[in-house]
DNA sequence: GGACGGTGAAACTTCAGGTTGCCTC
DNA sequence: GAAGTTTCACCGTCC
């Protein structure tokens, strides 16, 4: 149901005449862009013009110091949200901390927090809705068509999220922003007045087809090309694809790498995956990556073997994707560190004129920031030099682990014993992001990279050290549970009791203070 | 005269999200 | 393609 509204114009920026219009109806409201950084300045207009009520000034100020602490060291954009924060507006999007997330969604929902600016992550992983919700932008930038237009689909997702019924609104809002007069007419006609489109099968991506393909095989749920062919023939895919036999010769293709790269037999008729294939499919790996993975690991013999290697060949996997972006200034380092490393890479380089050579080029800054994180390297860096979010951190170091535990189990299948040891260190230390001297201390339960360096740092090196150390001065490092707990790890048991506790001065927190002059009026 | 800070226009950058594996306790 | 960020010249203020 079309309505108008009317909302006060105090300002040029309509989505802030609408929040400003939304608090005085005391209610909350979520705004939609396209993009993290629009996220973030979105947010951080609307909190200048706002003005906090006494009552909720001192949860918000305590709110604030919390989001600003969440790490070791804030970075820019922790600041950024803790200043937001402060005036009850926040951000949300995939690249911030979980921590701070999850603070920002449980705030919102307490109706602590009034304004957040997000991308669409909050519209599809959690149930978060508000009065009014605002989508500012209804485009987006998709590779190789410049803007576009975003699915019907999504454009009722993000409305759906207008109306809390628990909260007794007996109905919601959903605003869309239009620049011109034709856009508004196209917003109308598109979306609100037009129909959702069809639904694709995600099959028809070719990686996704051939890890099907194997997968069926190496499950023996199909045993012959005819099974295969019947099995697709009834799938959803097949229904939209409609020629049969254009089908057909796409997997037809497909078997036919599989068998080359290893991972199936093909007898006259039948099919049947070998151990590696099999491996492979259980490991979800795109059968393609596999065989890249397998075709570097090989090469392992003929190079010098460091870190570097395999970060920079899971780095050039499709799995990693997309990676970090190489800029024109960087163009002269990045080749630089090719040079570098060049006795130590395991996959092809491409030449310079390939399509593939930004791709290459990406990796290596990919692999860069992988290096940068395991030598101890804080978030705030990672932020500035590789414009990468802690949010965004975590995930791609989960996809590192699954890609390296994956060369692992494929090593083992290869008989490449002699890289596994490599491997596994590196995981540990992409888990931690730590440095190779920290391994030992590591195995401790309930020590990380942080108190694994203060350990290193005042002499405590390894197993032997943390026996050998006196409790009083651990406790002073790590506090006294975890010294307890260490010590206990090492066969060592105290009376609780009987540990004093020095009173040592506690890191100080970060203020905002020091942030706040920054902040414009 | 120089250090500093604010301002605004031009130049330059960058562009949503996230599932898979296996546990060493 | 457009929003956001960075850079840089310019100007005023203070010491």
């Amino acid at each position: 149901m079309q309505k108008t509204l009317k909302i006060k114009h105090l300002y040029d920026n309509n989505v802030l005449n609408i929040c400003l219009d939304t608090l005085e109806k005391n209610k909350q409201a979520l705004i939609f862009v396209n993009t993290k950084n629009s996220a973030e300045a979105e947010a951080e207009r609307i909190s200048r013009k706002i003005r906090v009520n006494e009552k909720d000034k001192k949860t918000l100020e305590e709110l604030s110091n919390k989001v600003l602490n969440t790490l070791d060291k804030p970075t820019k954009q922790c600041k950024r949200l803790a200043l937001c924060v402060k005036q009850g507006v926040a951000f949300h999007h995939a690249g911030l901390h979980s921590a701070q997330r999850e603070l920002v969604e449980e705030n919102f929902r307490k109706g602590i927090i009034k304004i957040i600016c997000a991308t669409p992550t909050l519209a599809y992983g959690v149930n978060l809705p508000a009065f009014r919700v605002v989508v500012r932008d209804l485009k987006r930038f998709s590779a190789p068509r410049g803007m576009s237009w975003i699915p019907v689909l999504e454009y009722q997702q993000l409305c759906g999220r207008a109306g809390r019924p628990d909260f007794n609104d007996k109905y919601g809002e959903a605003i869309c922003i239009s620049q011109t007069d034709s856009e508004k007419e196209k917003i109308i006609e598109n979306y609100i007045e037009g129909e959702t489109e069809e639904i694709l099968s995600k099959l028809a991506v070719e990686p996704v087809l051939r890890a099907y393909v194997l997968s069926l095989i190496a499950t023996e749920y199909v045993s012959t090309k005819n099974d295969l062919m019947s099995f697709f023939k009834k799938t959803f895919f097949a229904y939209q694809f409609g020629e049969i036999t254009k089908l057909e010769k796409i997997i037809n293709r497909i078997l036919k790498a599989l068998k080359e790269w290893g991972f199936i037999i093909i007898n006259k008729n039948d099919l049947q995956a070998t151990l590696l294939g099999t491996r492979v499919s259980q490991l979800y790996l795109d059968p393609y990556t596999a065989h890249y993975l397998i075709t570097c690991l090989k090469r392992a013999k003929s190079k010098i073997i460091k870190e570097f290697s395999f970060l920079q060949m899971i780095s050039y996997t499709i799995e990693l994707r997309p990676l970090l972006t190489v800029r024109v200034k960087e163009y002269d380092n990045i080749e630089e560190k090719i040079a570098e490393f060049q006795s130590s890479l395991l996959s092809f380089e491409p030449s310079m004129f390939d399509m593939d050579y930004e791709e290459y080029l990406k990796s290596i800054k990919t692999a860069l920031f992988f290096y940068d994180w395991i030598n101890e390297k804080d978030e705030e860096l990672l932020l500035d030099q590789y414009n990468i979010r802690p949010g965004e951190t975590r995930v791609k170091l989960e996809l590192a682990d699954w890609l390296l535990y994956s060369s692992e189990e494929i090593c083992k299948l290869i008989k490449l014993h002699g890289l596994l040891k490599e491997i596994q260190k590196l995981r540990i230390r992409l888990r931690y992001g730590a440095k190779e001297e920290l391994l030992p201390l590591l195995r401790l339960r309930t020590i990380g990279r942080v108190r694994a360096r203060k350990m290193y740092n005042n002499k405590i090196k390894n197993l032997e050290d943390v026996k050998k150390s006196d409790i009083t001065k651990l406790t002073q490092l790590i506090g006294k549970q975890t010294a307890l707990s260490v010590k206990k790890q090492v066969g060592q048991e105290y009376r609780e009791e009987k540990v004093k506790v020095k009173k040592g001065k506690r890191e100080g927190q970060t203020s905002l203070k020091k942030f706040e002059k920054k902040k414009k009026k």
